[in-house]
DNA sequence: TCTGGGGTCCTAGGACCC
DNA sequence: TCTGGGGTCCTAGGACCC
């Protein structure tokens, strides 16, 4: 019988960080500076206070002593390549389950296996990662955050209720605060209370998902390891938030414009096309208005996809609400490769005006994404940027090429 | 905790059809 | 002419994760 090893970096990218740069040891790290966010933090700037998505310039007023670096990507992936490299060396089946999380099948509850790659980890990479042995994937999840960091827990079934029992719900893999906060109102506080409850009760409760966890938490497999490679991307988006919020239409259609810049830059980059469009707008009370909308023929060009969002934007907007932020999320992707052959003069007609963003694609890459954008985005960027008086309807779909770089 | 950004999956209800 | 039953597909929205 299989058991699963779930390994889960300690703060990732601070420790990755960290290990190219030693000096940076023991002391308050952040990342995220670009975003002018904290995105991951060391344990020692946890201690002091800084928080999650914490604004940098709050983290810089009240905890100067931090060392605020910007994110570095292209570093974390090749760590992480490198994690999952020693992982494989000694186990044929690893679920990628993120960049610095995985799991792995084993025969059975040997920790020396699991202390082996531990230890290799931490020589090779100077990086410590957490780890849980147990049954199932839930279980083994719930090991790897019980003691962190550079913790490993093993949860044998004849143990499992003395774990459980000493769980909050919301603390499950897959319980959030809302199904947390309804089990408690039904009763139940801790996992164990969940584990305990007999297969009708659930059936008459819980949803899909959650009976699901409740099999797991009782140390029945039912999340199965997905081997291989990383599953092509269901869909891709990109919101963003702005200050001050704005009630005004032209400006949402332009930070609209620019998201689906973004993401049909991704698009591009992965070679896919979109068939569906969402687009959504987000008020200052943290409301949600969206529409989903087919677009005619499947493409990665943005005047296109902007062409059918214009057409439906007064479906979800509201004169006289302020909005905070925009997002535009890209579904029913296809490859265009596949699609390339496609009959349709349109279609081709499309991929022509894809080679041409391709061409933006590499400017961007040389010169910095801002170089060259759409009209349409103008309004949305920063007032230095938008000084040439252009008006928004007129420019709609032409391009603003160069002196904007300024 | 006054709340950023990019993803995934599930569900309920409506539309439509036979 | 005032109305059954069941299936499938679509879509808006919810919940969760990192």
């Amino acid at each position: 019988m299989s058991v699963i090893l779930h390994l889960d970096g300690d703060a990732f990218f601070v420790a990755c960080e960290v290990a190219r740069n030693p000096r940076l040891r023991g002391q308050p790290v952040v990342t995220g500076q670009e975003r002018g966010i904290a995105c991951a933090l060391s344990y020692e700037a946890k201690a002091i206070g800084v928080r999650r998505g914490m604004p940098i310039t709050q983290i810089k007023r009240l905890y100067p002593q931090t060392v605020i670096l910007p994110s570095d990507y292209r570093a974390y992936s090749l760590y992480s390549q490198r994690f999952y490299a020693i992982v494989r060396h000694y186990a044929s089946r690893v679920e990628e389950s993120g960049i610095d999380e995985c799991f792995v099948e084993l025969d059975d509850f040997d920790a020396g296996i699991v202390n082996a790659i531990r230890h290799d980890l931490q020589i090779e990479l100077n990086l410590t990662f957490s780890a849980g042995l147990a049954n199932t994937k839930v279980l083994a999840k719930v090991g790897s955050k019980w003691q962190k960091p550079d913790g490993f827990t093993v949860i044998p079934p004849e143990q499992t209720s003395f774990f459980l029992s000493r769980l909050p719900l919301e603390r499950v893999w897959g319980i959030g605060p809302r199904t947390a906060t309804r089990l408690n109102k039904l009763g139940l506080i801790t996992a164990a209370d969940l584990a305990q409850c007999s297969h009708t009760w659930i059936c008459d409760h819980l949803n899909k998902p959650e009976r699901e966890i409740w099999s797991e938490l009782r140390g029945q497999k039912t999340h199965p390891l997905t081997v291989g490679p990383r599953p092509d991307y269901q869909s891709i988006s990109h919101t963003r938030t702005f200050v001050p919020p704005s009630a005004e239409q032209s400006f949402l259609l332009s930070c609209l414009s620019r998201n689906v810049e973004s993401a049909s830059r991704k698009l591009r980059r992965y070679n896919l096309l979109a068939n569906r469009v969402k687009f959504s707008l987000k008020t200052q009370n943290f409301c949600y208005y969206s529409i989903e909308c087919k677009l005619i023929y499947p493409t990665a060009t943005p005047a296109k996809i902007l062409t059918t969002i214009n057409h439906h934007f007064n479906k979800i907007f509201r004169p006289g609400i302020t909005y905070r932020a925009t997002g535009v999320t890209l579904n029913n992707l296809v490859s265009s490769t596949q699609i390339e052959q496609d009959m349709f003069g349109q279609v081709n007609k499309s991929l022509q005006l894809n080679n041409i963003f391709r061409i933006i694609d590499r400017i961007g890459r040389r010169y910095g994404s801002r170089s060259v954008f759409l009209a349409s985005s103008l309004r949305s960027l920063p007032r230095r940027l938008a000084k040439t008086k252009l008006t928004n309807d007129k420019m709609e779909f032409s391009l603003n090429i160069g002196e904007v770089l300024k």
